[in-house]
DNA sequence: ATACCTTTGAAGTTC
DNA sequence: GAACTTCAAAGGTAT
C-alpha cells in the first residue's frame, strides 16, 4: 500500500495509506468523472429521493428521471461563520499559548519516526492555496513542517484562526476538561495512559508543530482556496468545479465554530473547546454553553453536562464530508445524509491521490492532536454510548457485502449503474 | 425521543 | 494477524 507520508509513517498506527483502488483507476475514474452529466445528476438525485421515499433511505434503487439541479451557494453561513472566527482569535490565542509550553515538553520526547512524519510533510500540503474551502487552511501556514509560520500567515488579516477552535481546522475546536481526567494534569503531557496504566508513546507531536502561531498568538488565514482547483463534482456538467468555494464549504463548517464566548463546561482548561465534547445528552457543550450564559443557573442541566463524552477525532473521509456536505446539499438539493453520503463517498473515491493525500494528513493531525488532548482517551471509552442496530441487523448489512474498494454498497447497484466506476460495472 | 440509513477510516475486539 | 465490530458526522425518516 503506498504511504502518504513517505517521511516515516504515521505513529499512531494510521498509515493514511492510499486506498489500493486509487492505484488501479485513478484515470478510469476522472474519466468516469467527466462522463457524467447534468441529466446523470438529476438522475442520481431522482433515485436516490426515490429511494427514500421507497426504502426509507436504504434501498437500492434505480434511475431515475429527473431535471435540473440547483446550484445555489449559501453565502450566508459563510459570512456568519466567518464572523465568529473572527471573534474568536483572540480568546483562542490565549488557549494556544497557555497549550505551547508544554508542548515543548513533547517535543523534546518526540520520537524520531514522529518527528520525520512532521518534518518530512509535504510543505505544499497546509498551504492555504491547497486547501480552499477546507476550513482549517486558515490554520495551515501553521501547519508548515518547522512548526513556523508562513510568511503568508501575515498576508490575509481576514480570518483568522479561531482561537478557542481546533488548531487543524475549526471543526474541531479541540477543548475540555479531559485534561484532567482522573487526577491527570491538565496540562499535558501525560506519558502514561491514565486508564490500565498502558504506556503510551510519548505524547510526542508538539502540537506547535502542527499547530505553531506567531507570537501574537494570532495565526491568519489564507483565503485562497486552491482546494477548488480540484473538481467538486465527479459529474462534471453540473458545472461544480468551483461555485462553492471557500465561503460555502467553510461556512458548512464553521457552524461548529466556538463562540468566543465560551469558557464554560466543554471547554478545557487550556480554552480551547471541543466540538468532539458532547453532553451525555448527546449535544455539544456548545449547548450548554448557551444556556450558561442565562442569567439563572440550571442545577439540572449542569448535571446533565456534567460528564460530557469525548468524541473520536475524524478520519480523513469524514473530514472531507463534513467539508463537502454542503456543496453536494446545494448542488444536489438533497438534504438527506444518507443519499448525500454515498455521493460522498463516490467523490471521495474520484479524489486524485494528493486530493486525498490532504485529507488523510489533516486527519492524521486530528489524532495526534487528539491524542495530546486526551492521553488517557479510547475510542473504547465510547463503546456502548450508542445504541446501535440489533446484531442480526448488523450481520446482514455486512455480509451483503464486504466493503471494497469501491464502498459498501450492499449491491452495487444501489447506485445508477452511471455513478458507479468502471470496474464495478 | 431515538434508532436507522449511508459513507470511509480508525481503533477496538475476537478468534 | 485476519476478520469483525463500533464509532465518528449529518439530517431526513421511521418507529
Amino acid at each position: 500500500m503506498p504511504q502518504l507520508n513517505s517521511g516515516g509513517g504515521d505513529d499512531l498506527g494510521a498509515n493514511d495509506e492510499m486506498l489500493a483502488f486509487k492505484d488501479e483507476g485513478e484515470q478510469e475514474e476522472k474519466i468516469q468523472a467527466n462522463v457524467f452529466t447534468e441529466g446523470d445528476l438529476a438522475d442520481l438525485k431522482s433515485s436516490l429521493v426515490n429511494e427514500s421515499e421507497s426504502t426509507g433511505g436504504g434501498g437500492e434503487g434505480g434511475g431515475g428521471g429527473g431535471t435540473g439541479s440547483s446550484s445555489t451557494t449559501s453565502s450566508s453561513q459563510t459570512s456568519n461563520a466567518a464572523a465568529t472566527v473572527a471573534t474568536t482569535a483572540v480568546a483562542h490565542s490565549e488557549a494556544i499559548r497557555r497549550l505551547q509550553d508544554p508542548q515543548r515538553v513533547y517535543q523534546e520526547k518526540l520520537p524520531d519516526h514522529m518527528e520525520d512524519g512532521l518534518k518530512h510533510q509535504d510543505p505544499g500540503m497546509y498551504k492555504g492555496s491547497s486547501y480552499s474551502g477546507y476550513p482549517f487552511l486558515m490554520l495551515s501556514d501553521a501547519y508548515l513542517p518547522n512548526g513556523s509560520m508562513s510568511p503568508l500567515s501575515n498576508k490575509v488579516p481576514v480570518v483568522q484562526p479561531s482561537h478557542g477552535v481546533h488548531p487543524l481546522t475549526p471543526l474541531i475546536p479541540y477543548s475540555n476538561e479531559h485534561f484532567s481526567h482522573g487526577s491527570h494534569s491538565p496540562h499535558l503531557p501525560a506519558d502514561i495512559n491514565q486508564k490500565q496504566g498502558v504506556h503510551r508513546p510519548s505524547q510526542t507531536s508538539d502540537i506547535s508543530g502542527f499547530y505553531s502561531l506567531p507570537p501574537s498568538g494570532v495565526g491568519q488565514i489564507t483565503p485562497s482556496m486552491g482546494w477548488q482547483s480540484q473538481p467538486v463534482c465527479p459529474f462534471q456538467s453540473c458545472g461544480f468545479r468551483q461555485p462553492y468555494t471557500s465561503a460555502l464549504t467553510a461556512g458548512a463548517s464553521f457552524s461548529r465554530i466556538t463562540h468566543p464566548l465560551m469558557l464554560g463546561s466543554g471547554m478545557h482548561t487550556t480554552g480551547i473547546p471541543h466540538p468532539g465534547i458532547t453532553s451525555p445528552s448527546g449535544k455539544q457543550e456548545f449547548d450548554h454553553y448557551d444556556r450558561s450564559m442565562k442569567s439563572q443557573p440550571e442545577p439540572k442541566r449542569e448535571k446533565e453536562a456534567k460528564k460530557p463524552t469525548i468524541k473520536k477525532p475524524l478520519n480523513a473521509f469524514m473530514l472531507y464530508m463534513k467539508e463537502m456536505r454542503g456543496t453536494v446539499i446545494a448542488e444536489c438539493t438533497l438534504k438527506e445524509s444518507a443519499a448525500i453520503n454515498q455521493i460522498l463517498g463516490r467523490r471521495w473515491h474520484a479524489l486524485s491521490r494528493e486530493e486525498q493525500a490532504k485529507y488523510y494528513e489533516l486527519a492524521r493531525k486530528e489524532r495526534q492532536l487528539h491524542m495530546q488532548l486526551y492521553p488517557g482517551w479510547s475510542a473504547r471509552d465510547n463503546y456502548g454510548k450508542k445504541k446501535r442496530r440489533t446484531r442480526e441487523k448488523q450481520q446482514d448489512s455486512n455480509s451483503g457485502g464486504k466493503r471494497s474498494a469501491f464502498g459498501t454498497y450492499k449491491e452495487k447497484d444501489a447506485v445508477p449503474a452511471q455513478f458507479l466506476p468502471m470496474e464495478v460495472l
